[in-house]
DNA sequence: TTGTAAGCGTTATCAT
DNA sequence: ATGATAACGCTTACAA
């Protein structure tokens, strides 16, 4: 097919093969790549021509091995296809890409040990920072190591397990506390918390909320009207049914996500109910269906803004001992919250 | 705090670091980290501890640029924010993670000079890959070098411009033409079009298949049912003003994509309308609007596989002319779109 | 089974 | 201003 005598080098070509059809030294060739001064005009623009014949671009691993840095930071998410991450990771980009950065996402999953492996893969890049929404149960210690190295890592959403570290987070109680007043000052009385899966810290912080409010409002919080539950319709079928089952049923709910929320609605819509209901985490057409539902918004987009920006101080030398940044939640009255209590069985 | 004998190295630990520390050679600690036979427990063992011992993570520049594969692919999007992409995003990194692949994610945001300084930046890292929903306007023609140096690349959702490639799309003109088939069948006859602002590939193939529909019902298409909008609120809201105010208004409406969907419904909200409705994508919550939205569905997770699984062909070698991979849609009837044809002006 | 040594493509140091 | 040359940390023949 080809001859080999014309045949440029197999594979790229590198900055040799530059220097030798420019007929000039290799170091010559870096400089000019580098954007480096100190070189003639006539060399430069031989380069360059050299360059565009050949097709050349620098090999980032070698120019990274040799440097140190990659401009490359690093976000370990449990799910990039959940709305939420997705908005999170979105702001993140943002940010990077005003700064030349090039962003590596990388989806954890719900298991701890890929969790392990995606984070320890990353590590293996040398990133310039690190932003994680960690597993919860994964141990995470083993990052101290990669910190003392000098690789700033900020943790948002929820904190790590087995470390201290920066971490943006929203302030989850006062949101749920929020909701339970609102509600409260509809005239509800019996209130029932319909949480996600237990474990999760955002969970746990948002049924403390939800006790916090109700204690706030004098009123009673029975263990009947709290129910951890998974976000599958037939699972808050069951669970509503139990509860709309009893001498006194709630009259009105708090969720505390919006996964929840969607379930929870979609039973209720099975059961013929409708509860009074705020939840937490809007979600988008919160405010087409009927009633419009009222929830408890926190900003993912705001919230990578803040780890972004606090990764880059650290990047930027920023040391001191690590911080924490509480970000505020606002409530969106759409109506569902103001449903009178009437009681309301099977 | 601990004093060492042996000073540990300034910097991350190397392979070096820990063959010293584990007392064996350094080709050892190789072939235990790339999990490589023949070495015996023992020094497996030893090797192990040691990596916990000093926190190693082999560098993977080192690494790439040793072997010449990074086992990196590269996504590049318009907005990893949407939905779409970013479930599309998640079944490219689902496969990927099964093969041991790292998924270099970046947006390139609306602007075409920006999509290709995102990839640029890309393709200088040596990708084992790319999977590219490219940009309407943007050249893609500079692609072709890398290509020619051995990159698969594979596009989705639209072919890209000055470049012929592999492609993964879904069937936009037969899944138009189905929501024409099912409002025609429910008895409508003036059926109107919203589309999303031209020029987009996506948007026009739509318009082309509802026309087809159109003729194979034998309904008419006059020129003023036919609408080019953004998915801003207001924008529509003008939009179905003047379109009921005709003399002849229309009783269903086709929207192209989901954006334009939702916005439409708010606006007939707003306007207090209610004409039939079948929009293309299905989107969460479609089902509990009232009434339901039927939708013509795609699946940007089988997208994301398919474009996956083709890349891993080409990687693994497989040659041949470029292919074109189209998916079905398929219609959600979920009752928006069986309301009954009743001439409904403002 | 294990260690030694030669690069991978780049940048940095040092002569020239 | 320019060009040899030595690393950067790793893999992989090849030797032992």
């Amino acid at each position: 097919m080809s001859d080999r005598k014309s045949t440029p080098p197999p594979g790229r070509p590198t900055m040799k093969d530059v220097a030798t059809r420019a007929g000039v030294g290799l170091s010559t060739v870096s400089r000019v790549v580098s954007g480096k001064g100190g070189v003639t005009r006539d060399k430069v623009r031989a380069v360059e021509r050299a360059i565009r014949d050949l097709g050349y671009s620098r090999n980032e691993f070698a120019h990274t091995l040799r440097t140190g840095s990659a401009r490359t930071i690093g976000v370990v998410v449990t799910r990039i296809s959940d709305p939420f991450y997705s908005v999170f990771v979105g702001a993140i980009e943002k940010r990077a890409q005003e700064r030349d950065l090039l962003v590596l996402v990388a989806s954890a999953g719900d298991d701890a040990r890929e969790n392990e492996r995606v984070l320890r893969r990353m590590l293996g890049r040398r990133l310039d920072g690190l932003i994680v929404i960690s597993h919860e149960e994964a141990d995470l210690s083993f990052l101290q190591t990669e910190r003392d190295a000098g690789t700033p890592i900020v943790f948002a959403d929820r904190p790590p397990h087995g470390l201290k570290a920066d971490l943006v987070v929203v302030d989850n109680r006062r949101g749920a506390a929020d909701a339970v007043e609102h509600l409260a000052a509809a005239g509800h009385t019996r209130i029932a918390c319909i949480a996600h899966v237990a474990g999760q810290f955002t969970s746990e912080e948002r049924q403390r909320g939800f006790a916090e409010g109700m204690r706030a409002a004098s009123l009673p919080t029975p263990p009947e009207l709290t129910v951890v539950v998974e976000d599958e319709v037939d699972v808050c079928v069951e669970a509503l049914r139990e509860m709309f089952s009893l001498p006194e049923p709630p009259t009105a709910l708090f969720t505390t996500n919006s996964r929840t929320t969607k379930a929870v609605l979609k039973a209720s819509r099975l059961l013929g109910l409708q509860p009074a209901l705020v939840g937490f985490d809007d979600f988008e057409l919160a405010d087409l269906l009927s009633p419009a539902i009222t929830t408890i918004a926190q900003d993912p987009w705001a919230i990578g803004e803040a780890a972004a920006d606090l990764l880059f101080e650290r990047i930027a030398g920023l040391i001191g001992p690590e911080r924490r940044i509480v970000l505020g939640t606002r409530i969106i009255e759409r109506g569902s919250g103001e449903i009178a209590p009437r009681s309301s069985g099977l």
